[in-house]
DNA sequence: TCAACTATTCGATTAAAGTGGAAATATGGA
DNA sequence: TCCATATTTCCACTTTAATCGAATAGTTGA
């Protein structure tokens, strides 16, 4: 991953809202939640709430799945672990090499 | 840390400038770089430098210490050591406690 | 097919972020 | 003190993000 992926997922998930959609659905594992539970949930009106949610699908963070009318959104560990990835290694390269011990950092 | 928190340095670096400098600054270490220098390095103009560095110094990802008339800033660590950890506990909580593998959490 | 329901798009508005030239503010050396 | 250098602040501007009511579009069951 470079510069410019990073920042995209980093800029989906730098937005409380968006942040405490993301937090609800990793605890929601693969079966997800419909829009309408995340909007009760989290108090967030419709509109609001869908711009939101494009916000995260279009950064790959979420994933959309049909069942009837509902649409269940469920939390994308793949492209998260990608992104923990990149930080750890552009947090912590410096410190490994110079043997520091950071704390946060494996 | 919670939510708010979080959002404020993955905001902070949810920027291209400031994550090219921000990295930049990981790989230098304690010792840090001067303005002038991550200027040249990245081809930043001074003032939007100046702006970004001011955003990062608020979150608290950077530090700065000044030497004559040179003011060298660094990465603070311990900031994103946290981060991380605040990360990786909101990624993989779930898949962990569902026992699923998910790559890059750890 | 139509009524009820779920979710998205539209559109208007407001707020915030990013950019960079020019002026101002330190700092140290001559 | 005065000059050169380093960095920040000021300011005006442009762009992008966020909000949410109202209208629209899918979906299903009656």
């Amino acid at each position: 991953m470079e510069n410019k992926a990073a920042v995209t997922l980093l800029a989906a998930l730098a937005q409380e809202t968006r942040l405490a959609i993301f937090r609800l659905l990793v605890v929601q594992g693969v079966q997800g939640m419909t829009v309408g539970k995340i909007g009760d949930k989290l108090d967030i009106p419709p509109a609001t709430l869908s711009f939101h949610l494009k916000e995260l699908t279009r950064a790959n963070l979420i994933d959309a799945r049909q069942e009837g009318r509902f649409i269940h959104y469920s939390a994308n560990y793949e492209t998260m672990g990608g992104l923990l990835s990149f930080m750890t290694e552009n947090c912590c390269s410096a410190a490994t090499m110079a043997n520091q011990e950071v704390s946060g950092c494996s």
